[in-house]
DNA sequence: GAGAAACCTGAATCGCACG
DNA sequence: GCGTGCGATTCAGGTTTCT
């Protein structure tokens, strides 16, 4: 079963084991505290949008809820360092614990605290897949002409370590990206509008993350199904995003009126159409076809001529669907790695063979197999 | 005396203090041992592009079956992170204690070590002032499919402590980006071509980086006569440039190959004109370049073909400076945006032209038009 | 000789199921 | 846990070769 196959029983089955999940729900109080209430290996994603920093006001406190006092001096400095570390620790640590195996972690930050949270996750044994920058096409001038405008955050995607699986739907994002590798640097613009909450004219949160960044995230490493925690949950960016892709999601926030905006907000939030969801597979998500299934089936028939696209060489396919070049013989991978040298070769895309006049790649006839064969 | 002032004055006194100072040299070694041996609180700015402990696996290949020249030298080989931030730890130190109070540190890397790097050089006091990214216009693509294309590096830019002076030359920055206030992202392209130092058809550094980085870095935090100190020296693109600027310079470098390749390429580099280099101070009253003025100015005459590098666009150019395209008008960056449907166009990039049988963007014009009509 | 096409390369943490 | 084998996967820019 593949991971989509599993995913999409996940999705049919009754969900004995995320049962037990608090799905939709925004919990309240510490994140910590919260987290530490999940059952280990049970969410498929985390997104956290952390404090930034400590400098920046009196809304980080410590682990155990007291406040952060001002910094001055440089002992003062170490001293919030360490504070602002030791927090980040804890939570990282109960995130690490609550993701399954192959589940993945994004981080949202700026230069007061994204090489803190760096540098503590890789020790935490995080594995740094990318690091995204979110290049703001609205950033905030710098008023003063001081230093550079600070046009940019920087978004962390870590699997659970160096060899663990992880998730990342290349073809949507080659294809959201008009065709091309979607890339490190995202352009976006910041969150305004009508999309910022407002409580009579003022905004609701300080930072509330654009819709567009969320939903570039959660396509890009989830699956219709998986479940995802934000412990930072603030106005709920994630779970109104979450909703509208089929997603669960799990929140927490200290603030009641966070809260309160959030459950407003996502109520009014519909799943998106079975189609709209369906996005690009990958290739490598397709069933298997034996190319010996295509020559059993007549599509190919034994005594075909196969070539190269240069036709430097022209094999003869046989009747078990081996090749025969002179006298080498082998898989229309195997021959086609050794005919060139190559350290590897995709047979389907090498061999070419002619059709009424045509040549086109074997992998042509692999495709009307799968269209003539679905159920 | 402001700081340009005192720093002039400097240049024309004698240079008691900083001629103890190995200026224009490389010195031959360990970075941090030789470090050990500059005065204290000595040089203006320090330039660190120091290993990126990659930690690559095995090899990689193309789609095409070529394979990847990595970065496999033992000097990017480090056995853990425990060993690799002792290193950064140690030569953060040295840096820190050769700075001048008002000195300020650069240090590039990618996102395998600048987590790291970063956490360290806060723990040592230094107070990031900005980040900056690095998004190349030309990366290697990620040809597994597996990740985002890793387009971009990192670089930190910081000042002694949180209440240090440094130097930033605002007005420069603002002229070299079109009177827009320079942003922490930077577009620029990777070392290649003839910039790109090569013995017998290899590359003499695998990690060599464009003038043109260095050429803003120096630009935007250095005056006339203030000393750069490159503690990993590689190939010397930080001395090279400086050279260029007018600046005095400083390197550390092991490996005796590239010491070699750095001299006989500074050995060539010759310091931009007194003139040249004026119109690169901070002058308030520097003049926006509209485009009109290149027009009016003949460089880029009325009825000039502008078009896009990839030719989607061609554009004809008014007499007014505006540019025209079948029934559509606007200014360079104006008619740029409407025309890729972006959120917005840096038209001096975006517009090229052809100068005498070279296809160069319009910005290729308007520096022109700065060396000829400063005073 | 000019234009087109092929070729080469860059700081890269680059697969996965099955036996 | 590890070896084996199927088979998925690239963008921009500069340089060389071919027509």
């Amino acid at each position: 079963m593949t991971r989509v196959e599993a995913r999409e029983a996940a999705i049919a089955a009754p969900r004995a084991a995320i049962s037990q999940l608090p799905l939709g729900q925004i919990l309240d109080g510490d994140c910590v505290e919260r987290l530490r209430e999940l059952p280990t290996a049970s969410v498929d994603l985390v997104f956290a949008d952390p404090p930034y920093n400590l400098q920046l006001g009196g809304d980080l406190n410590r682990p155990d809820g007291s406040q952060v006092d001002a910094v001055t001096d440089d002992w003062d400095k170490f001293a919030s360092f360490r504070t602002y570390d030791d927090f980040t620790t804890a939570w990282l640590r109960e995130c690490k614990r609550v993701l399954k195996p192959d589940g993945a972690l994004w981080v949202i930050g700026s230069y007061h605290n994204i090489y803190r949270v760096g540098a503590i996750l890789q020790d935490l044994g995080f594995w740094i897949l990318n690091d995204i920058v979110w290049r703001k096409t609205n950033p905030m001038p710098n008023f003063k002409g001081t230093r550079f405008t600070n046009a940019h955050e920087t978004l962390l995607w870590c699997s659970q370590g160096e060899k663990a699986k992880y998730h990342f739907n290349y073809r949507a994002m080659k294809t959201l990206n008009d065709e091309l590798q979607m890339r490190s640097d995202w352009v976006l613009p910041i969150c305004s509008g009508g999309e910022r909450l407002k409580e009579g004219g003022t905004k609701v949160h300080p930072t509330q993350k654009p819709e567009s960044l969320l939903y570039r995230v959660l396509l890009a490493t989830t699956e219709r199904g998986d479940v995802v925690l934000d412990p930072f949950f603030g106005t709920g960016t994630t779970g109104a995003v979450a909703t509208r892709l089929g997603r669960d999601w799990i929140g927490c926030e200290r603030e009641a009126p966070y809260r309160d905006a959030a459950r407003k907000r996502i109520a009014k939030e519909l799943p998106l159409d079975e189609s709209a969801l369906a996005t690009m597979q990958s290739r490598r998500d397709a069933p298997r076809v034996a190319f010996g299934a295509l020559v059993e089936n007549g599509l190919i028939p034994p005594g075909t001529q196969l070539f190269d696209r240069k036709r430097r060489w022209t094999a003869v396919v046989r009747a078990d669907g081996s090749l025969a070049y002179e006298k080498q013989t082998g898989s229309i991978h195997g021959l086609g790695k050794d005919l060139q040298g190559a350290p590897s070769c995709n047979g389907w895309s090498f061999w070419h063979y002619d059709k009424g006049g045509e040549v086109v790649p074997i992998d042509a006839a692999r495709q009307m197999y799968l269209l003539a064969t679905e159920d």
